[in-house]
DNA sequence: AGCACGCCGACT
DNA sequence: GTCGGCGTGCTC
């Protein structure tokens, strides 16, 4: 057999190392006479972790086969071996090996960010090398020293020793010990998870079912007498209230019970004893059984029930899946008009054709209502991947999906990179929102992540959505994807009726009122009904643009039609100055409205409490239930709030961002919205998009099936275009509109953006980096692989929070075409970067970044 | 990122 | 005379 040779990619290497480096596979020393495999080596496949010796110490690093090959163009004197091999538990298939690759030159992340962004990090920070015997004998005349027969004794006689451990025992020497004890095939070494899932304990479940428990603590199941002991009472009392299994540690908390009563239930027949690794059980949620659904699978699938347009939908749809091709698909229906039916039929269809499925919600949206659609649906093959997980969970999810247990995975952002087996539908709705776009490296968006899969597996991507992004839409419209509308609401319920309250002029010596007259009679009048209301408090762009209370414009940047953000100057509370965040042209606040002349400018915005309070005074009987970030410290919180709301506990609901996801609150007939143009004048070229998917959206949650719904949206800008637009739910002229702007000013889908920041800990050193970068684009643009590539650039200027964590940020804004080539340019940029010494500012390229 | 090699100041 | 500062340069 020849020599063979693994290109790898270290895992935990900056973005100047990470290319690939040349290891040899061992050959089988032993080669067959008396023990084959003598190496842990035998076999390495692409996609395999390894750990291989780096750098000059030749540290211990991991890293994953990118390649196998007959030859290297290395010199032999450079090569060296692998040191040891993960087993196939923990590889990356060769499409996931295909999408790091894709990700590294998408996103200019590393290769090791990208697998892990794939295998969680709880396995990787886990895998440790240890030295187990091969099974070769090891004759006591073999001519080693006592010290390495000693090692070898220890390793043969336990199981799975780390090296720390034997040098720990055996001293400095341990090292060559071992290599003489590999050479000659007695030992090998391996790669795999550390002891933390070695580990086992007892747990404890019931042996028969738990009404024949109850009985028996009754005294009623025959041949057998009543329960007495305080110890086994307690024990059977916790199996019967748990729904999995109990670790022994955790029945041995409980003080009356003892390790006898265990075993005398077990003796009775009643308890079953297994042994079973450390945690094995902690897939069972952390989320209250309370909150979330159970998963107990359904017998049957309740059949859905369909319209014609919902049909027609299905059937494009399954069509477009089962065609055996690559495909994407964007499913734009109104509120209301039943996407959901849609996306479980077309599930059914494809768990039916034995393939697997990912749905991808927003965060706030995988509330224990939509999780309940899928888990009473498909029971026990659904996984959930979800913030609140713990490492362990996330691991043990992560194997449930990657053994076949789970076939339909439903998640955040991250559960893009689910290892469903035979992938054949990715569905991602609310997909304008912007949290699929990560905001860490690797700054991916699951969009992408997703159109690569499909592309591969071959699946079906849908994007779901009331309110596409512009860009998506734009493919549609482009027939890159298909476009499936839905545009009957279900039973014909009519769309709410909206108010616009204009808001100009309501200010109270100089402050805004947060509640004008129209919103508060009509909170009375549905208070006064029993019924609920739901406010949305419009908090982005919070107290950060200034507005004309007169006409409602907001300062603009001259340069880029985007609004202007405040900043405070530092040092002082009063003062401060206008900023564009996207040319980073500053100015003083005006003394008039360039818009209408006007003299009354005024800082936008108020919290939440200040709304609670204005509330108290308006209607002091009426329960209130504010939600933010305040008051929802966690998940379960959150969820309990919204439990408390649905079960109408309370009378008006209170909150930014997290009242507008799709909770269908039955007896919720008023929304209002505080603050709407707010977001109009976010210093972001989406700021109308956001907008209008925003005020849609809420819009919608008012008024379900049989109560007609009202809406008030108060502003100080009622003839905005947008808020007119969102006030018809006329998605085709908005998108139209959209559409135009974005051409007129190049804005993203007509170019791309590159958001690079510096960051550094010395303000003197981040300004003169971001200096030379700028200088450096500048020339590589002009550079003759790279002049054909239009590109605008400008900056250098400081970040919106300039200092952040003790370190200052810099930042320039690239207009382009994000091509191979001027993807090339920025890594080009990024190498040279990261290369220079650790003190040196860090740079981060974010390619059309969803936030500043 | 680490870790070496390499050439100039304050110390046993 | 040495110990050690961190400035380049390499890592299969």
């Amino acid at each position: 057999m020849s020599v063979k040779y693994a290109g790898v990619y270290l895992l935990d290497a900056p973005y100047c190392i990470d290319r690939e480096y040349d290891y040899r596979i061992p050959e089988d020393e032993a080669d067959g006479t008396e023990y084959a495999a003598g190496t842990a080596c035998a076999s390495v496949h692409e996609g395999n972790i390894v750990s291989v010796p780096f750098g000059n110490g030749n540290r211990s690093m991991l890293a994953v086969v990118n390649r196998i090959s007959n030859t290297t163009d290395t010199p032999a004197d450079k090569i060296k071996p692998i040191r040891a091999v993960c087993d196939e538990k923990l590889n990356l298939t060769p499409e996931m090996l295909g999408l790091c690759r894709f990700m590294k030159s998408q996103t200019l992340c590393t290769t090791g960010d990208a697998v892990h962004a794939m295998i969680p990090s709880a396995a990787l920070s886990r895998l440790t090398e240890y030295y187990v015997p091969t099974g070769k004998e090891l004759a006591l005349n073999s001519g080693f020293d006592s010290r390495t027969m000693m090692i070898y004794n220890f390793i043969a006689g336990g199981t799975r020793i780390g090296e720390d451990i034997l040098k720990n025992r055996f001293g400095s020497e341990t090292e060559i010990c071992l290599s003489d004890l590999m050479a000659g095939g007695f030992v090998k070494r391996e790669l795999d998870l550390n002891s933390f899932h070695d580990k086992t304990e007892n747990v404890w479940s019931p042996a028969v079912d738990k009404d024949s428990l109850r009985s028996a603590l009754e005294g009623k199941l025959p041949g057998m007498r009543r329960i007495s002991a305080p110890g086994q009472i307690a024990a059977l009392a916790a199996v019967i209230a748990s729904d999995s299994p109990i670790p022994e540690s955790e029945l041995l908390d409980d003080p009356t019970i003892g390790k006898a009563q265990l075993a005398a239930l077990e003796k009775k027949g009643l308890l079953r004893r297994e042994r079973l690794p450390i945690g094995a059980f902690s897939q069972i949620n952390n989320l209250s059984a309370e909150n979330y659904p159970s998963r107990e699978p359904q017998a049957e699938r309740p059949p859905l029930i369909l319209n014609d347009e919902q049909t027609d939908a299905v059937t494009t749809l399954s069509e477009l899946f089962s065609g055996g091709k690559p495909a994407a698909a964007l499913l734009e229906g109104v509120t209301g008009s039943g996407k959901t039916c849609v996306m479980l039929a077309l599930i059914d269809r494809v768990l039916d054709a034995g393939r697997g499925a990912i749905v991808l919600l927003p965060e706030i949206a995988l509330t224990p209502q939509s999780l309940a659609i899928f888990c009473s649906r498909y029971g026990d093959r659904v996984a959930v991947i979800h913030s609140g997980l713990s490492t362990g969970e996330r691991y043990d999810t992560y194997m449930k999906i990657r053994s076949g247990n789970a076939d339909l995975v439903i998640g955040t952002r991250s559960a893009v990179f689910a290892p469903v087996h035979d992938l054949g539908l990715i569905v991602i709705d609310e997909e304008q929102e912007h949290t699929y776009k990560s905001d860490m490296s690797p700054r991916y968006h699951a969009r992408d992540i997703a159109r690569y899969r499909c592309a591969k597996a071959p699946a079906l991507m849908l994007l779901a959505s009331a309110t596409p992004s512009v860009e998506s839409r734009k493919k549609a419209e482009d027939g890159i994807y298909t476009l499936v509308k839905l545009q009957k609401r279900y039973g014909s319920a009519p769309l709410p009726a909206v108010t616009v309250a204009d808001m100009r002029g309501s200010t109270k010596n100089g402050n805004l009122t947060p509640i004008g007259e129209v919103l508060a009679q009509k909170l009375r009048e549905t208070y006064e009904r029993g019924e609920q209301s739901v406010l949305f408090l419009n908090r982005r762009g919070y107290n950060n643009y200034i507005s004309c209370v007169s006409c409602g414009e907001a300062i603009r940047c001259p340069g880029c039609s985007v609004s202007m953000t405040y900043h405070t100057k530092s040092g002082s509370y009063t003062e401060g100055e206008l900023v564009c965040h996207w040319c980073g042209r500053r100015m003083a606040v005006p003394a008039v409205c360039p818009e209408c002349g006007s003299e009354h400018l005024i800082r936008m915005g108020y919290g939440t409490q200040r709304v609670e309070q204005e509330l108290n005074n308006l209607l002091p009987e009426a329960r209130i239930l504010r939600m933010d970030t305040d008051t929802t410290g966690t998940k379960n919180a959150y969820n309990a709030l919204l439990g408390k709301f649905r079960r109408h506990e309370a009378d008006i609901l209170l909150g930014t961002q997290m009242v507008t996801k799709g909770h269908d609150f039955p007896d919720v007939t008023l929304v209002g919205v505080l603050l709407a143009d707010a977001s109009l004048y976010y210093d972001d070229y989406r700021a109308a998009e956001r907008t209008f998917a925003m005020l849609t959206q809420v819009i919608g949650r008012a008024g379900r099936r049989d109560k007609p719904g009202e809406a008030v949206i108060q502003t100080n800008n009622p003839e905005h275009e947008i808020i007119e637009l969102a006030r018809a739910q006329d998605y085709e002229t908005f998108f139209a509109r959209e559409i135009r702007l974005r051409r007129a000013l190049a804005f993203p889908p007509f170019c791309d953006i590159a958001l690079l920041t510096l960051t550094s800990s010395i303000e003197k050193e981040t300004r003169l980096a971001a200096k030379k970068l700028y200088e450096m684009l500048q020339k590589l643009s002009r550079d003759d692989r790279f002049k054909d590539q239009p590109m605008m650039l400008f900056g250098p200027f400081e970040a919106p929070v300039f200092r952040v964590d003790e370190k200052y940020r810099m930042r320039i804004v690239v207009k382009c075409r994000l091509t191979a080539q001027t993807r090339m340019l920025f890594s080009i940029v990024m190498a040279e970067f990261s290369r220079a010494g650790s003190r040196a500012p860090a740079l981060s390229i974010d390619f059309n970044p969803t936030n500043l």
